[in-house]
DNA sequence: ATTAATTATGGCACTTGTGCTATAATTAGA
DNA sequence: TCTAATTATAGCACAAGTGCCATAATTAAT
C-alpha cells in the first residue's frame, strides 16, 4: 500500500496545544482542589474515566459540552474553568 | 443498500444542547458589541467564517481551541465567554 | 513489600468538529 | 427598489473528540 495521500490543499487545523496544556493544568488542579477522583467525576459528569484522563493529560481538545459536564458536575461556574493564565502564544 | 446498522452496544454520547445554544447566543452578542462582523472574526481568529456561522447558529460544538481563539480575536479573557445564564437541566 | 486505588494508555467504532468552496438567504445602505 | 454586505447553509474530505473496553503504570494505604 502506498502511504496515504495528502490532499493537495494544505488544511490549516487551529489546535492551540499550549492552551490545551495550560487547561489540562488547571483542571487537575481544581479537580483536586474539590478532592473529587477522575472516577467521581466521571460519575458526575457522565463523561467517560478515560476521555478525563486525556483532557487531563492534553491529548485532546474538548468540546464546549464536555467542559460544561465537568463545570456542572465540579459545581463551579464554567468561567472558572478559565482561571488560569493563557500562554502568550 | 442496507441502512447502516445500530451499534449494538448503546453509547452514551454528551451533547448539551441548551448550553450550546445559550453559548451561541451570547457569542453572537459580545461579538456584535465589539462592532465585530464575522468576516473580521475570521480574519483575526483564523477560524473560517463557515464555522462562526455554525457555532452562532448553534449547529455545533466547538473545541477548546476554537473558544480561546474566539477570545483572543475579541482581545477578551477566555472567561467572558461563559458570562450568560446556563439553562437549568 | 503487598495490595488497593487511582490515573494513564491503547485500540476500535462511531460521531462530529473544522477547513474549504460555493451558493443561498438575509440585512443594511444607497 | 437595487445593490452591496453580511450571515447562513450545504457538501465534501479529513482530523479529531468520545464512549467503551482492557490493560499498564503510577500512587497511596496497610
Amino acid at each position: 500500500m502506498n502511504k496515504r495521500q495528502k490532499s493537495s490543499i494544505e488544511r490549516k487545523l487551529i489546535f492551540d496545544e499550549k492552551a490545551v496544556k495550560a487547561f489540562a493544568i488547571h483542571l487537575k488542579k481544581l479537580r483536586k482542589e474539590y478532592k473529587c477522583t477522575q472516577d467521581q467525576l466521571e460519575f458526575e459528569s457522565g463523561l467517560s474515566l478515560s476521555q478525563i484522563a486525556r483532557i487531563e493529560t492534553a491529548k485532546i481538545n474538548p468540546t464546549l459540552s464536555t467542559l460544561i459536564a465537568i463545570a456542572k458536575a465540579l459545581e463551579i461556574k464554567p468561567s472558572e474553568l478559565f482561571n488560569f493564565e493563557l500562554p502568550d502564544k
